[in-house]
DNA sequence: AAAAAAC
């Protein structure tokens, strides 16, 4: 699954080409790779590829409006030997006239990716986005766009655009891009699947493309990415690696990514042959710096993807490491973009020592959580989970005319759990398989592809699932085991209800789970779901306080501006971090929407209250 | 207390 570059390189790979030099190309350092061109390569003519170079797919070579990136780094004369074989071609990055390009919009992956997002950008009521609650705070914010005409992210992005049939931005992208664009730091608030990756890769690979000639260090072992996107799953990695390789297909922007579990060697021959924007999970990461194989010192844009969790205790010391303790260039030079769905104060609060001045956003979701997903609690003791959840399934089933089982995301506690319930539901002639993080990265890959393709159509998962992956058709997510947090609630159900389509959340509550009665109570409150008056009793029983994430404020979106509360006032008058003049535009003020966006009552308090 | 993340 990640092994795709090097598929199109390795030995064999480069057969059919006829010059001198076959086999494997050349390492070209990184300092060489986007320097101008020499007046050796500058007098060469610039000839079209030779057919050993053609790109699948595409005729030409791509262009934006910024002029195509060009292909410095051959010109050298240590490289003679193909210099008609349209080394200096203005396909820049990577391919440099040695490598095809392979098509991530390929067939193969038609299935599992392209067919999957065409449907969801369709799938989604684009009337709905006008309601979409939007809120931006900080200096001076770029008011939002409409179209992705407005912002010209050049001829190669818009065709990718269209390929993967995006129509419109959706609502993160319409305010996030030109935030980013305008260079500012950005702290997003916004639920996966709507469109975060895609908000954050957009701005960064036009970055990339605006400096393309910037000049890299010599140093023939280490890469120097110019972008890097952290991520706290190898998996979501992954995932956010094959959409970015599709938003910067044939714009010469490489994406490499890298994350444990997987052979670092090959990761490694990846990195070597040149990265300007690296996905990684933290713990590769370090490792990869502790061998100097990456320096961040060429860093202009971080993008930290579920940030909150990126920063909470377990990864904290982690993601200090490589963001104030290594070789990055501090914030202010640097761009820093966080995007979560939920942000937490005390999360705000740490985050604001990567941030420079940035700009609070918080957009609802995409047709509303509330609209879309069917929350329920049922009251069932350890004992009775089993049993139970085989109710459900068995109810599922036979409400399902076609006989193909919808996808069912089960979520527990323990890997432990995991496995059993996983075992127990096989034997009980429930296909099931599981995800969770005391199985190799292989098995974890083959679960999550069993599981897509409908093949094995119940995932026992802990929370390595609960963030960020994008599965299509997952029917109904089943709290087998409540989290303490939530927060991670939100994130797992957030797994179904995606891009317009309806979706189920049934939790198993019981004693063990007092202590997120009260959050869980004013969150479906918020998201006018039925709450049965048992858990209200619960709730109401529970000591003061409710757990340490009560959702005060911040209900309708993840989070609200710490910065706009009094104990964390930065001083200035009121304005200061308010949008002001700016948030004239469409989607500012939109008030509408209980937790993400759905019906709030009449006189129901704004989010700046 | 558990999960995740390097070898």
């Amino acid at each position: 699954m990640t092994n795709r570059w090097a598929d199109s390189v390795g030995g064999s790979g480069s057969d059919n080409n006829s010059g001198p030099r076959t086999g494997r190309a050349a390492y070209v350092p990184p300092h060489l790779r986007n320097r101008p061109p020499s007046a050796d390569s500058a007098a060469q003519p610039s000839p079209a590829p030779s057919p050993a170079n053609d790109r699948v797919g595409y005729g030409g070579p791509p262009r934006w409006a910024g002029g195509a990136r060009p292909d410095p780094g051959r010109g050298g004369s240590g490289y003679g030997g193909r210099n008609a074989g349209g080394w200096n071609s203005n396909t820049g990055g990577w391919e440099r006239g040695r490598d095809r390009e392979v098509n991530p919009f390929g067939e193969e992956e038609e299935d599992a990716e392209c067919a999957s997002s065409g449907q969801e950008t369709t799938g989604i009521n684009f009337d709905a986005y006008e309601d979409i609650p939007v809120e931006a705070s900080g200096d001076n914010v770029p008011p939002p766009v409409n179209t992705f005409a407005e912002i010209d992210l050049g001829e190669a992005v818009n065709a990718n655009i269209r390929k993967c049939k995006y129509v419109r931005p959706t609502p993160v992208q319409r305010n996030a891009i030109p935030i980013l664009l305008a260079g500012r730091d950005l702290m997003a608030c916004a639920q996966t699947g709507s469109g975060k990756t895609a908000a954050f890769c957009f701005p960064i690979i036009n970055g990339i493309m605006r400096d393309n000639l910037v000049q890299r260090p010599r140093a023939p072992r280490t890469a120097f990415p110019l972008a890097l996107i952290l991520s706290p799953t190898r998996e979501l990695s992954s995932q956010i690696h094959d959409e970015a390789r599709k938003f910067a297909y044939q714009t010469g922007v490489r994406v490499v990514v890298a994350y444990g579990g997987a052979p670092i060697s090959q990761q490694l021959r990846e990195l070597e042959r040149g990265v300007d924007i690296l996905v990684a999970t933290p713990g590769r990461l370090v490792d990869l710096l502790e061998r100097a194989r990456v320096s961040l010192q060429m860093i202009k844009y971080l993008a930290l993807d579920e940030a909150d969790r990126m920063l909470d205790m377990g990864f904290e010391p982690q993601i200090r490491k490589i963001v104030e303790q290594v070789d990055m260039p501090p914030s202010g030079r640097r761009q820093t973009m966080l995007f979560s769905a939920t942000f937490p104060k005390e999360i705000q609060r740490l985050a604001s020592d990567f941030l420079a001045n940035y700009i609070f956003l918080a957009v609802g979701r995409v047709g509303s959580s509330t609209d879309l997903i069917l929350q329920r609690v049922e009251y069932v003791q350890d004992a009775d989970k089993r049993s139970h959840l085989m109710d459900l399934l068995h109810a599922q089933k036979q409400s399902e005319a076609n006989g193909k089982q919808s996808l069912t995301l089960v979520f527990v506690e323990t890997k432990k759990g995991a496995d059993s319930l996983e075992y127990w539901l096989c034997q009980n002639g429930f296909p099931a398989t599981t995800i969770h993080g005391d199985r190799t990265q292989q098995e974890r890959e083959l679960a999550l592809r069993s599981f897509k393709s409908g093949r094995t159509p119940i995932l026992v998962a802990t929370d390595v699932a609960a963030r960020g992956l994008d599965i299509p058709h997952v029917a109904h997510v089943v709290n087998f085991d409540l989290p303490n947090d939530i927060d991670d609630y939100v994130h797992r159900i957030g797994r179904t209800g995606r891009a317009g389509k309806s979706g189920l959340a049934t939790a198993f509550f019981n004693d063990h789970n007092i202590s997120l009665a009260r959050s869980l109570v004013e969150l479906m409150q918020e998201a006018n779901q039925e709450v049965p008056n048992w858990l209200v009793r619960y709730a109401s029983r529970v000591s003061y306080g409710g757990g340490k994430n009560r959702r005060g404020g911040g209900g309708r979106f993840g989070s609200r501006d710490i910065r706009r509360e009094g104990s964390f006032n930065r001083g200035g008058g009121g304005g200061d971090y308010h949008g002001g003049g700016n948030s004239g535009g469409g989607g500012y003020g939109g008030m509408s929407g209980g937790y993400g966006g759905g019906g709030m009552g009449p006189g129901a308090p704004s989010a700046w209250d």
